[in-house]
DNA sequence: TTACATTTGTTCGTATGTATG
DNA sequence: ACATACATACGAACAAATGTA
């Protein structure tokens, strides 16, 4: 290790022990799958103390290189760091790109059978049932419409739907809020496709205009689908931004 | 700590002290800003080891609520973990969510002067110059066409051009395994805009057809522009789907 | 600028607990 | 039941960075 040769390294000595297994990993000689050497094993090798060698370990866990499990050892689960790329979000509410403080006109709310047209969106059949609410995103203060919407609930949360004329914010917030559940995934979907009649009309739009439809379906971390929207946006008015951001870090556990 | 009591604690130490320290901060006892007590106050407070100390201290770090720093102590940096939202993905290839397998059919290269309609996507004027690449990106088996692609090159890469009838996959990739650059980070703007005729004409679609325009930039880690690609899909076969997902991570640097 | 006390970083040693196979 | 291997926890010492007198 060239602890105080004439090419010694300064680096602290279990940065040099990561490095070397780092190293070893990624030319081969411990593929995934199989084990690292033991930390008796690295200690007298690298005629480190144990202490030294946990830390270069963790460093190997904190890459994403290796997990450990006590009695068990240290499984190699990548040749490489996972150099991935990542777009975060403070809060769900990022997704939506719109002004900040909207409202939902709500328009019609019902038990509808969902329409061949959305059955997709919503998923497969046994999710239970739904409430449905039709409205127009405004903004708040100029109550310029953002986008139609329409909105099915599953039906443990309906209590959201009954007797509202308008929400304030996001729904799935509110469900958030009354219901503490939490919403631990978010599909979104984004398309073009003609937009519905209704939502033509409510927009200012050509009754044949396109426009963009936007679902998302909102999940529990049990998976169990909240709610899922979809929301026509005219076309001339849609944009969507995103920024993926270089991350070393290791990627999420699915 | 109850290490005995009848109320014993069964986690390990350093997990109680952390968890104290961390619904102090949450409390608000220790603002943003302030200074944490050092690990001597925590040792004695608490009445375990240094090395203790230091493993609850480390919990902190990896949950975004403090800072540390040689010489100058543990800085308080958020109230409570950031629960935010990432979408991520191992590689960049997966913001393009065509076929995994694609050429680039190189249509014509030059070095023109960027016309208006697509100034604002390149940024700002002084970033040097650019080389312009126009094709269609076709699916590598059946030929199929994906996307009308108009790309813009930095210069300063602009050896990956000359000469060239097919790209097979992304330029991107193409410009970092020859030049030695990492894209760090990439911007991405969806919206509907009406195709270009020359796009219209290559996509097999009417010449007044709608599109959907996707504009990504990519930048090195000193934010130096790599390459600006705009990509014209017809809008009746566009789809982009993202899934986020909660994590207990800190956020980005940003 | 220098000198010094403070605070975290690194590294050793040692011992015991606990999950795994 | 047993050996193995990681997890937790104590103690001690010196190094390096920081802030201040």
């Amino acid at each position: 290790m060239n602890a105080d040769g004439p090419f010694a390294d300064d680096r602290p000595r279990y940065q040099q022990v990561a490095e070397v297994l780092r190293a070893r990993i990624a030319e081969g000689l411990h593929p995934p799958g199989t084990q690292l050497p033991t930390e008796s094993d690295i200690c007298a090798e690298f005629e480190v103390s144990r202490h030294t060698a946990r830390e270069a370990l963790r460093r190997l866990v904190d890459a994403g290189l290796i997990q450990r499990r006590q009695g068990s050892g240290s499984l190699v689960i990548a040749r490489e760091a996972q150099q991935g790329y990542a777009h975060t979000m403070r809060s769900l509410d990022e997704l939506f790109q719109y002004a900040a403080d909207t409202t939902l006109r709500v328009l019609a709310t019902g038990r509808p059978l969902p329409g061949p047209d959305v059955a997709d969106d919503i998923g497969t059949a046994d999710e239970g049932e739904w409430v449905a609410i039709e409205g127009l995103r405004l903004e708040t203060g100029t109550q310029a419409p953002i986008c139609f919407s329409l909105i099915f609930v599953n039906a443990d949360f309906a209590d959201v739907v009954t007797e509202i004329a308008q929400i304030r914010g996001a729904i799935y917030r509110r469900i958030e809020q009354r219901f503490g559940v939490e919403v631990a995934e978010v599909e979104q979907m984004i398309r073009v496709d003609k937009l519905p009649p209704e939502a033509a009309r409510a927009l200012g739009q050509r009754g044949r205009a396109m426009g963009v439809r936007v679902t998302r379906r909102y999940l529990d971390a049990a998976g169990r689908v909240i709610i899922v929207s979809i929301n026509w946006h005219p076309a001339d008015r849609f944009r969507y931004g995103m920024r993926m951001r270089r991350e070393g870090a290791r990627p999420g556990r699915g």
